[in-house]
DNA sequence: AAAGCGGGGCC
DNA sequence: GGCCCAGCTTT
């Protein structure tokens, strides 16, 4: 057998039953696809299934706010995946009639669909013969010929898509797509792979060379940034929260959090009072306390933040102020939702 | 070519 | 603590 039939035989006895296996429809496979990017299945299903509960149609979507988009994607991370899927949804709904382009090549020209994702979508959907190279596409590939070209340069993806059409099958395309990638991910594991009960184990160069820990080889990405912030959690005397919504660059675009004070290092409670006028317009505060006793270290995979919420208490009625029911419904990060399930008035 | 972008799970 | 996950866009 060849290289992709061991893997199609293979994914034919161990496959998952994963509920956008059970569709054609561009629009599923597109939303599970968006969903996915660099997001584990098991944290990405719950999201897919409220999706699709919520927004059964490319139209249901279209017609929602981003506010609603965003406060359904909230806690999944890599909040432009779901600002760039409405805007996709509106041309899809509004331009072309619900109906999305079926060749990879149209499919690139949408928003938030790269090659990856052209190519799922072409091949799962239109049986298109487009391989899919995706994480476990490199580590599968690497190992298996023993490719040590770093997967996050630009040479290494040029490479590895080029190998991956040689060795698809574009007969079975959905199947070599979908099966590669079960494989990378249930047996081809990134640690403590299972080669003991590995098909392609006979002729695995990374096997065979004991160098399974080797590969896939990859470009170390640049060190984590240490931010500080302080975040004032400004109660009116109606006990109403003043919420922002983040915008222009950086993380947690179009997200609500409180009015932010970011700092050079930690600050104090005094160093706080002195400088909060600069980002907030306030009268008097009656009342100024740190709510977290030890400072909060939020990690996401580029930033350490480290936070401090302060609670401001003034008598004045403060303006962009939200009751603390209706404050739930806004989309905020991780960091802000964890607070607020912790605050109690 | 490199940087920026979340959050969670596993070792 | 580091690594990785059905990557893409911007600089």
């Amino acid at each position: 057998m060849s290289f992709s039939q061991k893997i199609i035989f293979w994914y034919s006895a161990n496959k998952r039953s994963l509920p956008w296996r059970n569709t054609k429809d561009p629009y599923k496979i597109w939303l599970s696809e968006i969903m996915l990017q660099q997001t584990r299945v098991s944290q990405g299903m719950p999201y897919y299934e409220r999706f699709v509960e919520q927004f059964p149609t490319v139209h249901d979507l279209a017609k929602a706010s981003e506010e609603e988009v965003l406060k359904l994607w909230q806690g999944l991370g890599y909040y432009s995946r779901a600002r760039n899927l409405h805007t996709t949804s509106k041309l899809v709904s509004e331009k072309y009639n619900g109906n999305f382009p079926n060749t990879y090549k149209e499919l690139l020209s949408l928003k938030g669909v790269g090659d990856y994702t052209a190519s799922a979508i072409a091949s799962f959907c239109f049986n298109e013969a487009q391989p899919v190279v995706d994480g476990n596409v490199y580590r599968v590939l690497s190992r298996y010929f023993g490719i040590d070209l770093p997967i996050n340069s630009t040479e290494g993806i040029t490479y590895f898509k080029a190998l991956s059409l040689k060795v698809m099958d574009a007969n079975q395309i959905a199947d070599y797509n979908q099966g590669i990638m079960e494989f990378g991910a249930l047996l081809c594991a990134p640690k403590n792979p299972y080669c003991l009960h590995c098909p392609l184990s006979d002729s695995c160069v990374a096997l065979q060379k004991g160098k399974i820990n080797v590969f896939p080889v990859k470009l170390k990405k640049a060190k984590v940034k240490e931010r500080y912030f302080n975040y004032l959690v400004v109660l009116d005397k109606f006990n109403h929260i003043e919420i922002r919504q983040r915008r222009g660059k950086g993380i947690w675009q179009n997200l609500f959090e409180f009015p932010l004070l970011e700092t050079e290092k930690e600050y104090s409670l005094e160093e706080v009072k002195k400088t909060m006028g600069a980002i907030l317009e306030l009268k008097e505060a009656s009342e100024i306390y740190q709510f977290n006793e030890k400072t909060i270290v939020h990690r996401l995979s580029h930033q350490h933040l480290h936070t401090k919420f302060w609670i401001v208490k003034s008598e004045e009625k403060r303006k962009n102020g939200v009751s603390f029911d209706k404050l739930k419904e806004y989309p905020v990060p991780v960091l802000i939702a964890e607070f607020i399930n912790a605050f109690k008035f």
